[in-house]
DNA sequence: GTCCCGAGTGGAACCGGTTCCACTTTTGTA
DNA sequence: TACAAAAGTGGAACCGGTTCCACTCGGGAC
């Protein structure tokens, strides 16, 4: 258990003070004759010398590390999610510190103090809603945050990256509305939600355009978690005009949904029409494969990572910056022409 | 951007030394008069107060943060495991700095510097196989390494966590004899791997118990990622005799087996008995649903956890532990009985 | 031949904690 | 009551980098 090298233990080495180390590591730092690097850069080898980030952080007052606030890793679209950032870091010489907040306010102001303490140099973030003082504070300190997926209006100078949630929404209503379907049931997030608002928005807007009434029976805005997805569905399929389609429109909502329908026994597309917001794998491996909405992860991986590397170069425009990518609708085998015997 | 306060300014105001403020930091550390601790903590409230942690790690020479080190979270099965993994470390206050190999031994070395600098005390890890010295001098140094899932046997000194891998090949490899399978196909990952070994030697004892031969040309040790699973079962199918039944074992070929057979059209379980190494919930809604080996992520998550933190205390026997969790088998509908017509 | 400027260098303070040690004040016990 | 042991406290060194500053050179301009 020998202790590594310091950067005063290369300098003894190579005969020069830590100050010229220092210079060596950090290129634009100041000059250093070219002699003297390359015998620095020779002695850091035979050493093994690699400097301590603790040590860099504490007198820089900032670390290369961003965090990445999600909701939970086993949502197969948060993991995507973070499986780019993560990568996309990496390439860039930046670590991720990753915390979940299981859509709880309260872990989540739990998380920012904890990245606070690390002096991480920005977050990347898909918000519960909550903390939003916490958030505001985070920036004061000098912290990159970009919002993904969703966003907070309330805080108005954050980046965010997201898909095209209004026009998502209303591109597959209007599809299912163009199989005949007048009854479309409407599976999505809390009101509370940024992407709630704006999928139940899209989807008014393409009834509306269709002159078709909205029924709020219809709209189940639920919570993420648990199995609020599943049970709409069940309350949906009882009451007195069912809806002959269905949109899910929040991944986390669509597996407790699919199950709930496979249970049920709910014969698709023939009983009920379906659409999920969703890019996991095994939509296309079901029977029928699913038609769904596809979310370019990579995209808003990518889009989230260079605003907030971006900012930490200190090379971005000022202002706030709002980034949506589009998102694909994918049309398989689970929608159907509406029949004469499930119209009204 | 104002910035936030320091050990020094809450020793000012609190009318003490910073060795005091210190020490109510670290109850252990120290004696403190109880009076003198409420006025420290309560000057902390008021300041807001929070240690920076690159200070602490500078000093202490170690961070409490954990590097979890596994190959991509695209991969349901790792994603759950960092999300419990997270989830667990946060509730001991340890934080996760997350680090992905994508398989490749190149990029974990790159990641085992990362962790090195950034003292991390403690690493759980899918190891690649290769870079066999840097792990060991990751000991070396103090950092507590625990491999998940897999194991690197020249390693003989780190701690281990994986299920039972021998025993859950051995069961389901039973289960399809029993049903009169005698020619029943194996997909699993490379010989390089332990969990690719011990799931072939589960295999063949099966086999052997039952006085079967085991036909080579049925076993496919093929890579992890890409399309290797699918091409192993496409290629399985078009054999002389080709098998009536065919275990998947290793969830990161489950995806392209699976839609390799679904293109293909095959009939499941008609035509071919499946079992899969998985608990993906999709596989539950799949017609018909698979019957898997269900990996439980929770004890493995938990136990690697308990072990490095174990370690980091400093209270745990000497010598490396081996920890193997049971597997559950969960048949569904996806394996019938061997019909006369399949039957040579 | 002077003067000036920039490249190159080392010394030392600093970042914000922890910890060792010396010192004073209690407390406990004989 | 006396004295050792324990509790409580503050000073200062230390962890390993970065950065400011003062200083020494050399070469070019005048």
């Amino acid at each position: 258990m020998k202790k590594p090298p310091t950067i005063r233990d290369v300098a003894a080495a190579a005969g020069v003070s830590v100050s010229v180390v220092s210079r060596v590591l950090n290129p634009d730092s100041g000059p250093v004759a070219p002699a003297k690097r390359q015998g620095v850069l020779r002695v850091m080898e035979e050493l093994g010398y690699r400097p301590r980030a603790a040590a860099r952080e504490l007198s820089v007052g900032k670390a290369l590390t961003i965090g990445l606030v999600v909701t939970d890793l086993s949502n197969p679209f948060f993991a995507h999610l973070a499986d780019r950032i993560v990568w996309e870091a990496r390439s860039h010489g930046v670590q991720v510190v990753l915390m979940t907040t299981q859509e709880d306010p309260h872990l989540e102001a739990e998380s920012l103090d904890t990245l606070m303490d690390r002096s991480v140099s920005g977050v990347i973030a898909t918000p519960t809603g909550g903390n939003i003082e916490k958030w505001a504070r985070l920036q004061d300190l000098g912290v990159n945050v970009v919002f993904v997926d969703r966003t907070i209006e309330e805080l108005g100078s954050v980046d965010v990256v997201s898909i095209e949630n209004f026009d998502s929404a209303q591109r597959s209503t209007e599809y299912l509305i163009g199989l005949g379907h007048s009854r479309i049931a409407l599976v999505t997030g809390p009101k509370s939600t940024s992407t709630g608002r704006a999928r139940i928005s899209g989807y008014t807007a393409a009834h509306e355009s269709a002159s078709l009434p909205v029924d709020p029976l219809l709209i189940r805005d639920v919570p993420f978690r648990g199995d609020a997805g599943g049970d709409a569905v069940g309350s949906l399929l009882t009451i007195p005009q069912p809806p002959t389609a269905l949109i899910v429109a929040n991944t986390a909502q669509v597996r407790s949904s699919v199950r709930r329908l496979v249970q049920m026994g709910v014969d698709i597309p023939d009983q009920l029409s379906l659409i999920v917001f969703d890019d996991n794998p095994w939509t296309e491996l079901m029977s029928p494969p699913l038609s769904v909405i596809r979310q370019p992860l990579d995209m808003l991986a990518v889009h989230s990572l260079e605003l907030v590397l971006g900012r930490m170069r200190g090379k971005l425009p000022e202002g706030p910056r709002l980034i949506e990518v589009k998102a694909d609708f994918l049309p398989r085998n689970s929608c159907a022409p509406v029949t004469s015997a499930l119209a009204h």
